[in-house]
DNA sequence: TCGAGACGATAAGCTCACCTTATCATGAGC
DNA sequence: GCTCATGATAAGGTGAGCTTATCGTCTCGA
């Protein structure tokens, strides 16, 4: 006999997780099949793709050159098996879906309910991190689509413009009355950002001129809830995403303006693998997001 | 249970022979067993890869594109095995290598000898055809390396240079004191080719400006050994490469002559796919290739 | 029109690859 | 040195997938 797929998965996992015990259970398997199949295959291979220690196992040089290319052939074939549910028309099945935290909430709850109602027998599952682990995702085929501001500029995806969004300016409510002040004297003052790695803080970073690299004394904020929470509590002015507005200003003393035009803004879209045979059961899916959006 | 490498090699071969029994045969089990792998995948799948007509079996329009994918991952998991022995250091196992027809009678039987010496361990195979076939099986996979004119100017191919060969010219011996024609005078002279598809045709052509397209009035010769042959016989003249004189020559009443400078030419080299592990062992090979030329 | 042959599907039975649970061997850490 | 964690080994069970035998159907030639 010769390799098989499912040992290519078995050693995916073990690699992942470094435990045979918890690599076997993410496949649904005992410890001693995992640990027989891949002494098999390192066998036929002739030679060894884990290095046992005594605390874990890692990958072998050799096994982490053979590791790249297995996980390019996992998924491939995963990709396979999307193409005869693309051959069936209507998307259908599990749809695994990625979505930035500053679009998640807001976005969301219309869509979801519009995707529903249009592909019932749809098995939606919705994770929601940060662009780049996104992107890491799709690359190794658990994801089949996210929803990011674009540009992602990867020339392995096709990236799909949904809408563009402005920021708006929010500030306690007593400074409701001032002018919106521009982006210079925005700098002067103190600028409530969400942490380092949201694509967010780096746009509006750059709305104000100002450089992500540059240190600054800033408060950071894990979502635009808190940050909202904190101009509130008159700490600071923020900005947030229209979309964002009448959800986050309900519960909090703060006003928010519209800067004059040029109006900050940014292009949020879908983007996924140009290799996926489900390319066009994602269109339609754009367009229901279009919709909700709209 | 998921999709199996050995369905898709089953496929493979059913839409490579059109007919069940021809590709059980080849891959070594029954037809009832490939039949039913084949109908437990398109069960799976959930559409026809098949089209089961009275005469044979063809492809669907969904199976194309299936097998079309199918082809790349069963190619990635041949390299994948390559891989394992590329890290054995040493070239072993079995080595397919192409040749063109106008190579492979004056350098195999130097080379093979040379090769199996230096590698007592290889199981080598031999494929002779003509360059587009050659490339054809270096991407599906068929072949790990061919011997080819160059440039072959294939993006996925890694071309490697070998040794340049001059061409020649045969003629009757009894013209053996005349004066070179140059390449002009070649066009008046009868000139004999190979038959279409051989590139040496084309580079030969391509000496005299003349254009393959051109339609002549020639006599294609099926080998360089016919054609020496027809020159013997005082049909015409033709060229040959300066490797193939030695043995083409000497069983005919012909002579040779070498043109004035620039002296026709062509590059010989050996070409793989960029993706393939076993790219260090094929440089050892090359180096005995260009041993076994000089 | 009918009989023969080719071809793929189906049926029944067998076997071995692969999984399971139970247990062992080894090394780390308190 | 005892204990716990972890991977390897052993023994046994079962089902996926193979085999041979046979059937149904379509084509083609007499």
């Amino acid at each position: 006999m010769s390799l098989t797929l499912k040992q290519l998965r078995y050693v995916e996992a073990l690699a992942q997780h470094g435990h045979f015990g918890r690599a076997a259970e993410t496949c649904a398997i005992s410890q001693p099949a995992l640990s027989m199949q891949v002494r098999d295959l390192e066998e036929r291979l002739g030679a060894a793709l884990f290095e046992r220690g005594a605390r874990g196992v890692s990958l072998s040089p050799f096994g982490s050159e053979f590791l790249e290319r297995a996980r390019d052939i996992l998924r491939a074939v995963d990709e396979l098996e999307d193409l005869a549910r693309a051959a069936q028309g209507q998307l259908a099945g599990r749809l695994r879906l990625g979505v930035i935290p500053t679009i998640a909430p807001y976005l969301l709850p219309g869509f979801l309910g519009r995707l529903m109602r249009s592909h019932a027998d749809l098995d939606i599952h919705v994770r929601e991190t940060l662009t780049p682990r996104l992107i890491r995702e799709l690359d190794e085929g658990r994801l089949d689509t996210a929803i990011v501001a674009l540009p992602v500029s990867e020339p392995w995806l096709t990236e799909m413009p949904l809408f563009s969004e402005n920021f708006l300016l929010v500030r306690p409510l007593a400074e409701a009355n001032l002018p919106v002040p521009d982006r210079e004297s925005l700098r002067e003052m103190r600028l409530l950002l969400l942490e380092e790695g949201h694509c967010f803080r780096d746009q509006a970073l750059s709305f104000c001129n100002l450089h992500a690299s540059a240190p600054r004394e800033l408060l950071d904020g894990s979502s635009l809830s808190t940050l909202v929470q904190m101009v509130g509590a008159g700490i600071g002015v923020t900005l947030i995403p229209e979309m964002a507005v009448a959800v986050e200003t309900r519960s909090a003393p703060v006003a928010t303006a519209r800067f004059p035009a040029p109006e900050p803004s940014r292009t949020i879209g879908m983007v996924w693998r140009k290799t996926n045979p489900l390319a066009p059961q994602l269109q339609q899916v754009a367009e229901v997001l279009r919709e909700a959006a709209g």
